[in-house]
DNA sequence: CGGTGCAGGGATAGCGCTATCTTTGCCGAC
DNA sequence: GTCGGCAAAGATAGCGCTATCCCTGCACCG
């Protein structure tokens, strides 16, 4: 009954759309009717034979393919709406082998850093149809390969992944799935990789001398959980203070736990106990600093009086704290922009002029130093 | 050559894998060497083909499905192995009209408060081989209506939505899906829904409570983001001040802003410069409160003395901040475990005999009333 | 005025799985 | 024995799209 075309002087033999695509599709499946496979949602041949035409047109029109006449697309979009057609994802991709999604595995959560990042992420990828499948490593080499693997099977069309550690066969899936990744965060290590990021060596070495330079001699660095960054941030402070011959390796507390402002008060307060002569402290992350800010108030430690403290990130809090923390901050917005920008290049088979974008930091000096 | 089936004395015709699966079909698709738009993953007939069974068999064999005789199952998992064979999500969900995903929407991955909530959702999620799709609606109606759209789309097994906040139409959706769909956090709206979570007007309710019992008398509410749940709490909170006769509707800030410490150490001095004969606040949210904190400290308020001050959700933080934070803790891990497991019974057509779980709260009662 | 190029469509044929019958052989029962 | 019933496979037929080729009509060409 639908899509007598009227409307269009048609140069050729007119499609029947009911003859097409309904009443004959009906008789040769007869046992349509019996089969309850189906999700009941309307599909792409409903709208094509609403909108009169074949279900590759309606396809094209719907997809934005520009060989489809204005008029008819228009038609196509038309009836969708009506129908509330929405694509159904699986066979899309079966069918193009290839999915609408991109997958981006982050260390954490609980780490507003990440969720900042995702964001940024988001909002380049929304845009652009893309579907954005997030997950959590939990600072897990197994869990990240276990993720790649998984996500892998989705056939997205590319990945974002943070930092280059990663275990050998996590390495392997990647380049043998052929699929476009851009790396995030870090920089130090992404030879012949596409990264966006900065150099989280450097950053170290910047905390440093930002301590030198307010005039401390004994400089503690307090690094949680562990992972590549981490270290190399202290790894960074580590060499700057050798350079400028501070450096005491007593002067360096490390733990796998997870960070947090609980644990750093606990670690500034063993810290204290520990070397009573410390005149400033490096917090590999802010909730660190955070919690020693917190507990130095608690024992009337005056900060940055007697010890300078120094946060990692800038948490949006930091600012607020009491003193208002000094800290390093990091371009994670800029850097997940950046990185879902440079994927997408990937994405269009485009070559990235320069594939390792470094997006530094910023020091944010502050009352805490 | 692969599945000459020397290991099993077959009661049958022996099956031929080669014949079957192999030459033939080589044979009737003669265009298979130019066409180009497989992926190169191995897929289950090449699997079925390796293990000398048939592709039905293997796709049995594969997902456990206790028909298949123990020897060939396990042949099957083998060559699974060996080819190192992962399903393809897309052309199962589409065969079997069902994918194996579970879509969560958050208002906020920025709250610690959702990310705990997730990670629970995933701890009983990813055990069962449910993917989980993390969707962030940004505390946005419209936002929540086109991720559920989207989500439908993907044909979930479940749904997990936080809140009854939600467009007409993104209700009608959901009913019209027909798929399960459990709703967390709240349960002062659920009526007729599976809800999990606890009810934010009693939470109100027992702040107002507890700062009566410290015998303060002219209490503020302050809250920001206005989601219905903090709503909720804030009329709780009013109507047990009502009761006792100490409401005071001078004595309320609400502002859409998003929640934040620097908000909460701003809304602070607005606050009591406006009414300094305030004796007690009730922030909506944790990270307000910690802002306040904060600002009295920079202020030189006394806290509790002066003014005392109750937090709500008891984000992690809150036990270390200075001086230690009372608040309302709310068991996001529990609510988000249970929620899941809800969704797994409704997912496995079960009714659940109670629909509403009420899982409370408990009150922190630290330094800061 | 026949060639030939180019659009705008359509027909055909799967993508890689699984739901749903069928078939086959075997067992026990009448 | 014959037959019903059952268990363990296999054959068949799509799921709802899209890649790829193909067809048709018209404009343009010499």
């Amino acid at each position: 009954m639908v899509g007598l075309r009227t409307l269009q002087p048609s140069r050729r033999l007119p499609f029947n759309p009911d003859a097409a695509y309904g009443a004959i599709t009906l008789m040769t499946t007869p046992k349509n009717d019996k089969n309850t496979r189906t999700t009941g949602r309307p599909t792409l041949n409903e709208v094509a034979r609403r909108a009169g035409v074949s279900p590759i047109t309606a396809s094209r029109a719907l997809r934005g393919i520009p060989s489809v006449a204005e008029e008819l697309a228009q038609r196509v979009r038309e009836a969708a709406r009506e129908l509330g057609y929405v694509v159904n994802p699986a066979a899309r991709a079966l069918a193009s082998a290839r999915s609408q999604t991109v997958a981006v595995v982050v260390p954490s959560l609980g780490n507003q850093l990440f969720v900042e990042t995702l964001e940024a992420i988001h909002a380049v990828m929304r845009p652009k149809g893309l579907e954005v499948l997030i997950g959590n490593s939990h600072y897990s080499r197994d869990e990240d390969e276990d993720l790649i693997r998984n996500y892998l099977a989705y056939q997205p069309r590319g990945l974002l992944l943070t930092g280059f550690e990663r275990t050998e066969s996590a390495r392997r899936m990647l380049e043998a799935s052929g699929i476009p990744c851009v790396y995030m965060m870090d920089l130090d290590s992404g030879a012949g990789l596409h990264c966006v990021g900065f150099s989280q060596l450097r950053a170290g070495a910047a905390a440093a001398e930002h301590l030198i330079a307010r005039g401390r001699r004994r400089m503690a660095f307090v690094g949680a959980q562990l992972d590549q960054r981490t270290l190399l941030r202290g790894e960074g402070f580590r060499r700057a203070l050798q350079q400028a011959c501070l450096y005491n390796p007593a002067f360096e507390l490390l733990t796998p736990q997870p960070s947090s402002v609980g644990l750093g008060g606990e670690l500034f307060g063993q810290l204290l106990a520990a070397h009573p002569q410390l005149d400033g402290i490096f917090f590999g992350n802010d909730d660190l600093a955070h919690g020693a800010l917190l507990e130095a108030m608690r024992r009337g430690v005056r900060i940055p009086e007697q010890v300078a403290v120094l946060g990692f990130n800038d948490l949006p809090a930091s600012a607020f704290m009491v003193p208002r923390l000094s800290s390093i901050h990091t371009p994670r917005e800029a850097i997940g922009r950046r990185a879902a920008e440079m994927l997408l290049a990937l994405m269009a088979g485009q070559s990235v002029a320069e594939p390792v974008q470094d997006m530094g930091f910023e020091l944010m000096v502050r009352e805490s130093t």
